[in-house]
Parts: structure tokens; C-alpha cells; sequence
DNA sequence: TAAAAAAGGTGACAAGTGTCATATTTCATC
DNA sequence: GATGAAATATGACACTTGTCACCTTTTTTA
């Protein structure tokens, strides 16, 4: 039994509610969980479908995002290692109010949602836990709700690169490990493409951050917090 | 003991997590609770604090709010009776990210955190109903967010008085009974006192609202919808 | 009730942002 | 490695929104 596609043995669980499940609460979710491999720009599901489970992302990065009337997509978080997708969903048993699409190549465990449920009324402590990241991921959101509304698109393009670094890291050379498109970083922070670029130049042009094609790496962290900050 | 000031008795329990609760639940919380009542104006708790409980509304509106950077007041949600308030925090152990401030005259039930905590620990209904609300508080804020960055000014302003209508409703006159100051609103939708007057005499002009003072009436629902979805 | 303070209202103007048009570069695929 | 598609980049311009200044009306307080 210590075969290491097993839930049991699996490291992300430490990073999620399911590390409050019970030895065999888990057994069960490891017998009928299936491991999916998602490609690069693949959705693994979309605003307003019926869940029948939730998504435990293994690898990689997702954005869940929700398409706006006006035809625009904004990004409303990015999830990776350790993040279980589509909760909010289940618990509240309603149809997803997001999508979730691959950023980069992924890999997720689907869990079907009767055995979150079932131990959800079971277990009590994973119910609390869950609780307790949904509290956090509220909180989140009030945050985000903030900046929308009282930061300007350049403040939040700031704030936007150090998230990526402070949540996802840099490689060796000192790039963004994140490497997110122009159009997803203005979906992320709520404008115009064309705007996001322009600002992106101006931050090389001042030297804040250096470019390579699409890889980004970030050269004056504290010029870009006063910036945040509001100088 | 059907005295009518005990939780057991309170309708507005129906509306919130606390009807999960057992008679014995009820009763402890009962016991420990203390009502108050806050004039319009006054905080109930202000960000950063430490709460030591919950609140629970019996009547009045109250709105919650962040302090951005720049000195403005942003105002994620407005909570009336049967909303209970501050449980956030106290399901994550944090301090308050939000301060809450009375709109007008308010009756509030403090109960205290430890019987809160206890009950979650003890009851997975009540956790599970608990869960269930903030699920729904987290869709919302999505939505908020989507709204914010993707909608302009105006259609904000229109949605902020739809939603007046839909949750406050009206009186007699067709006035909206929610009455909220000209900044107010301008905290709800996020954008500047000025704008937001300009834009609701705006409306006036074009008869989609009319005003008494800061009395205001929705005329011309449909429109103010067309305009919310971009005509 | 008068005086002071707060809220509502409007104009003028500047700054910020979105849109459209059009290059240019990078990337994927054969 | 060539070729078409997608992503990046930039200019021009209009529209939206914020800021400041000032005035009027309403509300609060002495």
C-alpha cells in the first residue's frame, strides 16, 4: 500500500483540508479519485456546470476566472500546488461560478463529491478545516475587491508581479518561475491588454523589471512596493 | 422561559447558521449573549481589532469596510437582519480585515467567541451550515470583484440602487428604504463623492430615479437593468 | 433660532484608461 | 528553417473618472 499514487502518501494533501480526513476517510478518497493529466490552456471546467467533485491540483498552475458581459475574462485567483478547485461549488451545491483553466501543463486528482460530502457531515474536523480555508480565501477576496476599486491599473500591475514572486518564485536566473501572458496579467488585474503592456514597457523602460520574451524577472522589489504602496 | 428576548425565541436565527444549533446550543448562547444597541454612526468593531465574538443583527443595517491606502473607505458588503457578523475572523483567529459601522440605528446580539468555537468543534450541522454561508459570501465577492473591474462608474451605481431595491426593499411612497448617503454609495461602488452625486443627478435628468432629500426612488427599473448589462 | 458643520451639487480641467489601427516580434507547426 | 498565427508593442484619440474649487442646501449643535 505504499504505491505513490496513493493520497495517503501524497505531500500536497499537507497543503490542503484533506490533511484532516481520517487513515481511512483518505482510503476511500484514494480508491475512487482519478488522476488527470491537463495541457496548457485546456479547461478542466467551466462557469455554470454542475460539479461532481472537486479538483486537487498536483502540479502546475490554474486560473479560475468568470466571464464578464462585456466579453472579458478576469482572472479572480491563481491556484497551484496543494489548492483543491470547485469547493465552494459543492459545499454550496450549485453550478461552478468560475472556470478553471491551465496555465502551464497540470496535474489533478478528481474527487467525487459524495465523499466530500459524506465526510463533511462525517468529520468534523475536516469540516472546520475546510472552514478554515474558505474563511481565509474570503478574506482574500475582500483584499482583491479593495484593490480593484481604490489602486490604479499601474499600482495593481506592481502589486500583480509581486504576488507572482512571493506566491510562485524565481528561477535560477532570476525570472519569474510564473510566466503568464500580457492578456492574463491584464485579466488578472482587471484592464486592456494594450494598457498592460504599456506599463509593463514603462517598468523596463525605468528598469523596475527586465524582459526575455514572455519571461519576466523583477530588478527593484522595493520601487515597486513604494509604487503599491503609493510612493 | 419564553421570554422573548431569548435566542431560542428570535426569528432571526431562522435566517442565519445559528438554526443549526441544538435547544442546548441555543441555550448556552442565550445565556452568554448580550444585546446592544449602536446609534447610527457608532463602530461595532473596527479593523485589526481582536474580536472576542460574534455579532449577530436583530434589526438596522450595518456596512463593512476596509480603509485603503488612500484614505478611502471601501465598502464590501452591507449586512442587516439575521447576517452575523465577525465570524470570519473568528474561524480564522485572526484580527478583523474589515471594521463594521452602523447605518442607522442597529440591535446587535454579542455572543462570545468560545461558544462559538466549541459548538463548531461539537456540531458538524452547525459547521456545516456555517461552511455553507460562507461559501455563498465567497460567490458574492467574486461577483464584486468581476463587477468592480469590468463595469463602469455608471452601471455600478445602477446595479447599487437595483440591489438596494432587491435587498432593503421599499416603503409606501416607493422611496428606497435603505437610505444612504451620497459617499456611501460612492464607498459601495468605489469611486469618488463627486462622481457618484454627478452621476445620480444624471439619472434624475433622465428620470430613471427620482429624490427627496437623500430619499431616493428607483422609476424606471428596466432601464437601470439595460444599463447594468451594457444596453 | 442662529450659527456651524455636514452633505449635496456643479463646473472646469487634468490625468488615467480603453479602443482602434497597425507594426513588429515571438512562437508553434509542418 | 519557412510560414502563418498569436502575442507583443506603440501611437493617436476619445471617453471616463478624479481632483479642486466653490456654492447651495440640509442637518446638527449650541
Amino acid at each position: 500500500m505504499d504505491h505513490p499514487n496513493r493520497c495517503e502518501n501524497c505531500i500536497v494533501r499537507k497543503f490542503n483540508s484533506l490533511r484532516a480526513m481520517s487513515k481511512e476517510e483518505l482510503k476511500a478518497v484514494s480508491d475512487s479519485k482519478v488522476t488527470k493529466q491537463v495541457k496548457k490552456g485546456e479547461m478542466i471546467f467551466d462557469e455554470g456546470e454542475k460539479l461532481n467533485g472537486v479538483y486537487c491540483v498536483r502540479g502546475g498552475v490554474s486560473k479560475l476566472s468568470k466571464l464578464s458581459p462585456n466579453g472579458k475574462d478576469q482572472i479572480v485567483k491563481l491556484a497551484s500546488k496543494g489548492e483543491v478547485l470547485g469547493q465552494r461549488s459543492v459545499i454550496a451545491e450549485e453550478s461552478s461560478n468560475l472556470s478553471a483553466t491551465a496555465i502551464n501543463d497540470m496535474e489533478v486528482c478528481f474527487i467525487p463529491k459524495e465523499i466530500i460530502v459524506s465526510t463533511l457531515h462525517k468529520n468534523p474536523d475536516f469540516t472546520y478545516e475546510v472552514l478554515r480555508h474558505m474563511a481565509h480565501d474570503l478574506k482574500e477576496a475582500d483584499d482583491v475587491i479593495v484593490n480593484m476599486s481604490q489602486k490604479s491599473v499601474k499600482q495593481r500591475i506592481a502589486e500583480a508581479l509581486l504576488y507572482m514572486k512571493t506566491h510562485f518564485g524565481e528561477d535560477k536566473e532570476g525570472y519569474l518561475a510564473l510566466v503568464l501572458s500580457r492578456e492574463d496579467i491584464a485579466n488578472v488585474v482587471g484592464t486592456a491588454t494594450e494598457s498592460c503592456i504599456r506599463i509593463l514597457s514603462e517598468f523596463r523602460k525605468e528598469k523596475l523589471i527586465r524582459t526575455t520574451g514572455k519571461r519576466m524577472a523583477i530588478l527593484e522589489e522595493r520601487k515597486l512596493q513604494d509604487l503599491v504602496d503609493g510612493f
